[in-house]
DNA sequence: CCTAAATCAGACTGATTCGTTCTGATTTGG
DNA sequence: CCAAATCAGAACGAATCAGTCTGATTTAGG
């Protein structure tokens, strides 16, 4: 029941590039400075933030990030998938994996489904604009 | 975001022992059994199911294990809080730990409390009397 | 056109945690 | 008093995670 820290930190490096939403370039090492995480760290964050579609890179001299989509329409849950993979609490609910012994008599399957929905539901109420603010 | 294996499994366990209510006396090695999990592995859940309140252990011979209050008074959240123990996302939430560099200034702290506090309800809501029924 | 600097992207290593198994201490019934 | 059966705790192995490093690609300037 505990986020990882890379999405934990992911979130943190999220909210600080969306304070330069108008910026087309910002560094990762800018980032890193403003987040007070370690450089490598945020390279390989947003790495997979980029491959999730997430944000978009320019490379080369004085190339940069920018985000791919309005702040307002990344919510929390975006950043988590982007980092951890699907939410899926049990394997049951993941895609219909079938490596549960019990299977068809499962009584505690069907309610896993509403949970999981519950929990993404919350994430997903988030965006991201709300993050951002200064003031809480 | 992925519950853990230990977790799931103890949801599997109490939702079988639930369902002999009444019966003073269940041995581990039969919930077993029912669930389809390894012996050791549910002499370990009990140990600690036992030792969170959620169930009460008789030793010696012809021993075995009851809940210690009545089902629908035990909730997901209990169970998963017994195995994984406190529900807490990040590290920030979980009892005012200050190993975070940002502190003061950090703008998506406030939020994690919110959405901790969902992700809680949404296991809360759910007791062991609906996990234990048959049919969905 | 070439050089050089700066950037992102992927691969590797060490550590922590998780899952499982095993052995021992305790208790009750005969 | 003896013996069987139970729970409780400790030890081992595996997998995942966090962090770091090096390399490939691209742009700006000379």
């Amino acid at each position: 029941m505990r986020l990882s820290s890379m999405a934990d930190y992911a979130v943190v490096t999220m909210s600080a590039a969306a304070r330069h939403c108008g910026m087309v370039r910002v560094s990762a090492a800018q980032l890193a400075q403003e987040t007070g995480l370690p450089v490598p760290t945020v390279q390989k964050l947003v790495s997979l933030l980029t491959a999730a579609g997430l944000l978009r890179s320019s490379r080369g001299t004085g190339g940069g990030l920018k985000l791919a989509r309005p702040a307002a329409a990344i919510s929390l849950a975006d950043i988590v998938e982007a980092v951890e993979g699907p939410i899926a609490l049990t394997s049951c609910v993941d895609n219909g994996k079938h490596d549960c012994a019990l299977e068809g008599s499962c009584t505690v399957r069907p309610h896993w489904g509403v949970v999981n929905a519950a929990m993404r539901g919350a994430l997903a109420d988030v965006p991201l604009t709300r993050l951002a603010e200064t003031a809480a």
